[in-house]
RNA sequence: CGGGAUGUAGCGCAGCUUGGUUUAGCGCGCAGCGUUCGGGACGCUGAGGUCGAGAGUUCAAAUCUCUCCAUCCCGACCA
């Protein structure tokens, strides 16, 4: 492709209203334009870089022995209200509706249209299992769209569903793309984690999710070196060191007196780390609790550690949410609440990052008191002792007592074993062997194709601009004559462009009449891997450059070496 | 939806506090001519604006007031 030609529009400067590497350089690199909040066009180049990742997604999804369907966005209400989807999706599905007045919406997702469309065709155990995917565009209505293509309303996804007769027919699909999901990212060439996922309370027994590594990453990957575990944060399973740091040589002090402390207006832990001078770790960090029936809970954890309302929702098995000011119902002294004399009807929970603390601070349950020397045993009892609280640094491996590590990833993949929830509801069944109508055993399997895009970028990018993997960048070479002008410099240019497209090479010619500087600067940044230069050393010495858009280093050749060279990339 | 901010040429911004010498500017980009030509060159000339929209105050509004819209940032959701 000739520049000249081409529809490339490359800006010097960040755009204003972004904040974020991957979302200005796709920008200024000429990828993608918004179009409003969250919905953005794809630009030539930009376009390329999707179908590459596209087409690597597809051919593994084949290898792994899924088939390739297509299915509309705009779907019918009927089948989401079946599912009750229509109503729990709320607000962030997109409603539409016909001039006749039926109710449509623009697909999130589709797992009620592909069980639906399965049901009217799949009636045997003979046709199962099978998993069928598609390429196509999403529509999330998200509270607030933001980092480009990183959260955005429209965006195209790669959605995979499994059928299956029974659970290890499921397990041997969900394993298949679990390797085809390794082995796409490997191909892209980015470093990645698969990490345990929270399933949240929909359920739903086993779910990964496939992280790209990136410092501006949304997720925080807990990892242990030592045995390969590696979980999101939300759903981290660890155990809390021994304590052998300086803060906590108090494992086997003596229990002392319980005295009343007046801190007045000191709510925070923060405030009373200051006001009292003692290390966050001594302090009980008591959060209130409440669901939908009114009973309350208390959690206890140390002072550094945060609730994890999902396991604390998990171990009790009820949808929690955190008591403020409006939801108070006992009028609670928010700021001193502290496991002694609070109210009966409050069970209490305790984190084990407080159980080999002694002497341990809390709130007094009235306005500007707190309590110090508490012990558990001794000045009050716990309903039941859990892991309520998110990892913190020097906490260890559940599995081999290694100690924890943290990174922050892009979630561009999330597999899961749904089970029958789908089939259930929107009557998937096949008659099986045994004569017994059964609903399917369904999986389901989702990458973001535009996210993956943008992941890219954020992991792999410097100063200048992208850096992007051969296996995705939209040329592989960038031919630049530093001088248009000069014919020899040009003719041979023009022969070298030629070449290259008779093998096939995907190269982007830089005709443009520019200065040399600006081409260099505009292929840094679109990130192409390969520069091939034709400049003065070709005029005096028929020597062209061949620079490398990562760290590789230059090289000089021949001009009667280009074509070897060319043919061995 | 709650909290914070912004909207002036294709992009990045100044001007607004204290309304009037503003015929609304600057840098980049864009067009023409000339000189340059290996890391965003230079000179000259030029095109490009409903100052987000509407209403109001005023002799006079980019500037003050109100309403609306859009966009961005911080929170809960997600590939």
């Amino acid at each position: 492709m000739k520049f000249t030609n081409y529809f490339l529009p490359t800006l010097k400067e960040d755009p204003a209203d972004s904040d974020i590497i991957s979302h200005s350089l796709s920008i200024r690199a000429g990828l993608i334009r918004k179009v409003a909040s969250g919905i953005y066009s794809f630009l030539p180049l930009g376009y390329k870089v999707l179908k590459k990742i596209e087409n690597i997604v597809r051919e593994e999804m084949n290898n792994a022995g899924a088939i390739e369907i297509f299915m509309p966005v705009m779907q019918p209400a009927e089948i989401w209200q079946q599912s009750n989807r229509w109503y729990e999706y709320g607000p962030e599905m997109f409603k539409l509706t016909d001039r006749s007045g039926r109710d449509f919406c623009l697909g999130p997702t589709h797992e009620e249209l592909i069980t639906t469309m399965a049901s009217n065709d799949i009636f045997s155990y003979k046709d199962l299992p099978i998993n069928l995917y598609q390429i196509q565009v999403k529509f999330r209505d998200e509270i607030r769209p933001r980092y480009g293509l990183l959260r955005a309303r429209e965006f195209i996804m790669k959605d995979a569903y499994s059928f299956a007769a029974k659970e290890d027919e499921l397990d041997k699909d969900y394993d298949a793309m679990y390797k085809a999901y390794s082995k796409i990212i490997e191909r892209i060439g980015l470093k990645y984690k698969v990490v345990e996922a929270d399933t949240g309370l929909i359920g739903g027994n086993f779910s990964h999710e496939f992280m790209i590594l990136a410092k501006n990453g949304e997720e925080t990957i807990a990892y242990c070196d030592n045995c390969n575990y590696a979980a999101n944060i939300e759903n981290a399973k660890f155990n809390i060191s021994d304590c052998s740091d300086n803060d906590s040589k108090n494992i086997n002090e003596e229990y002392k007196e319980i005295e009343e402390i007046y801190t007045p207006g000191i709510k925070t832990i923060e405030n009373l780390v200051n006001f009292l001078n003692q290390p966050s770790k001594k302090i009980i960090k008591t959060i209130i609790v409440k669901n939908l029936k009114n009973d309350i809970f208390a959690f206890l954890l140390a002072g550094d550690r945060t609730l994890n309302l999902s396991k604390a929702e998990k171990f009790l098995k009820t949808n929690l949410e955190l008591i403020n000011e409006e939801n108070n119902i006992y009028n609670l002294p928010i700021g001193f609440i502290g496991p002694i004399d609070l109210k009966k009807e409050i069970s209490i929970y305790a984190d084990y990052s407080i159980k080999q603390m002694s002497n341990m601070i809390a709130g007094a349950n009235k306005a500007d008191y707190h309590f110090k020397n508490i012990n558990t045993d001794r000045d009050f009892k716990v309903n039941g002792w859990g892991n309520f609280s998110y990892p913190l640094p020097g906490d260890l491996c559940e599995n081999c007592g290694g100690e924890l590590n943290y990174i922050k990833g892009i979630e561009v993949g999330h597999i899961f074993k749904l089970g029958t929830k789908y089939s259930e509801k929107l009557n998937g069944k096949f008659l099986d062997k045994d004569g017994m109508l059964k609903p399917y055993v369904m999986g389901c399997y989702g990458i973001g194709i535009t996210r993956m895009m943008a992941a890219a970028i954020e992991q792999s990018h410097d100063e200048k601009g992208i850096i992007w993997p051969k296996s995705i960048a939209p040329f592989l070479i960038n031919l630049i004559v530093t001088n248009i002008n000069e014919i020899e410099m040009k003719s041979a240019a023009d022969n070298a462009y030629n070449m290259m497209l008779k093998n096939k090479i995907e190269v982007l010619y830089d005709d443009r009449n520019v200065s040399a500087g600006i081409k260099f600067k505009d292929s840094d940044l679109i990130g192409i891997p390969i520069k091939v230069i034709f400049g003065k050393k070709f005029l005096k010495d028929k020597i062209i450059d061949i620079e490398y858009r990562d760290n590789t280093p230059k090289i000089e050749i021949k001009s009667n070496e280009l074509e070897d060279f060319v043919k061995n990339l």
